[in-house]
DNA sequence: TCTGTATCGGACCGTTAGGTCCAATAGAGA
DNA sequence: TCTCTATTGGACCTAACGGTCCGATACAGA
């Protein structure tokens, strides 16, 4: 839905949308952004990164700010597509909750640079693209909205509320920053273990 | 410690340093940085903001860069200062978990530009200024570590390790994303549910 | 009233930004 | 071999950037 679905065996021929040259500009691009920053990034500096003058670059993409728009966008979009997915199975509250989990720490841990280029750099986009953006945004808290929700109205969790699903949120982006796709811990014994804390807290002896 | 501590009541003149003007020039740029972003935020537009031409205003401040930096760190260092008191504090460890989070949910609802330039431009910084800036952030990191630290070898917290306190960090942090001065619950009244969860998690029949 | 300092506005500097244009090239199909 | 299209590099455009300079102004102390 979001981008080119992928396989589709292409030709030598790179008339068609989502060339190599392209995916390399957007990998290349989602890099620098996420290390310099959107604004402190020049099209040149792109350019020169990924082998190509201002003139070739351009001959790729539209613009910058497209540019950023697809990148922030792309593994959202993954995101709820699989959200949207997991809640019209009939699996229950819990196993819900913990696969959105298991996704979401996979997904950020495998495209570090797109997410962080997402969570600090996608208030730059303006218009249309701005809107869209904050559309899928409020989606995917929709989802672990309904989620709680669901977990509360069930009996099963109290605090299904705005503020658990703050909570909860906080907790999974906070790790674009220090997840280490290298590290002992999977990113699924990592969201495991998030899960624990959220579901039973970290006190040994609960006096409730 | 970090600025001007504040009252020494102040003559007419303003030729100490921490006088209005830069005071005014410290809020409108955490401001406009917050909303528009650092690197897209020129001086020209500040200085128009807060009423000043280009040369005035440089008469107040060294550059941008220091304007960043003085903004980044304000805040961060008053919860260092206040972290490292707490820790020399007699209280308890579940205390010192609570009073470090309402302490923190409070300092950031009354400064949320200021958070978010720190959180978000912090690493437009460079050399010295940006090595400080990465020093006081590991430096508050290490403050809740020892507080779980503290409750683990206490055997009142199991996940007493790092991964414990980024869930910690994480659902405070980004806060500053959604938090409203005046919204219904107070910044304390967020923090003792958000301690709640952390401490006994969101499940109502705990099954260990 | 005079003097010196703090404050100010804005012209100016060199640099770089995003984006356009176009002539040159490469390479596949006929 | 010829032709046509996809691709390329880089000169070029206008606008804006951060920062400097300096003459004008405001004003306190004497």
């Amino acid at each position: 839905m979001s981008t080119d679905p992928a396989p589709a065996p292409r030709s030598h021929s790179r008339t068609r949308k989502g060339s190599r040259t392209k995916q390399r500009i957007l990998r290349t691009a989602a890099d620098l952004f996420a290390r310099q920053g959107y604004h402190a990034t020049g099209l040149s500096e792109l350019g020169d990164a990924v082998g190509l003058g201002r003139g070739a670059l351009y001959h790729h993409i539209t613009n910058k700010e497209q540019l950023l728009y697809e990148i922030s966008i792309e593994h959202v979009q993954e995101m709820v597509d699989f959200g949207e997915e997991l809640l019209s199975s009939p699996l229950g509250v819990e196993e819900r909750f913990r696969r959105m989990s298991r996704k979401l720490m996979r997904v950020i841990a495998d495209n570090r640079d797109e997410w962080t280029v997402y969570f600090r750099e996608a208030d730059s986009l303006s218009g249309e693209r701005r809107e869209r953006v904050v559309e899928l945004r409020s989606r995917f808290e929709d989802l672990w909205r309904q989620i709680l929700d669901e977990g509360e109205t069930a009996g099963l969790f109290h605090h299904g509320d705005s503020l658990a699903v703050k909570a909860v949120l906080g907790m999974h982006n906070y790790s674009y920053l220090w997840i280490d796709p290298e590290g002992d811990l999977s990113p699924e014994e990592i969201a495991d273990r998030f899960c624990d804390i959220l579901l039973h807290g970290i006190m040994t002896a609960p006096q409730r």
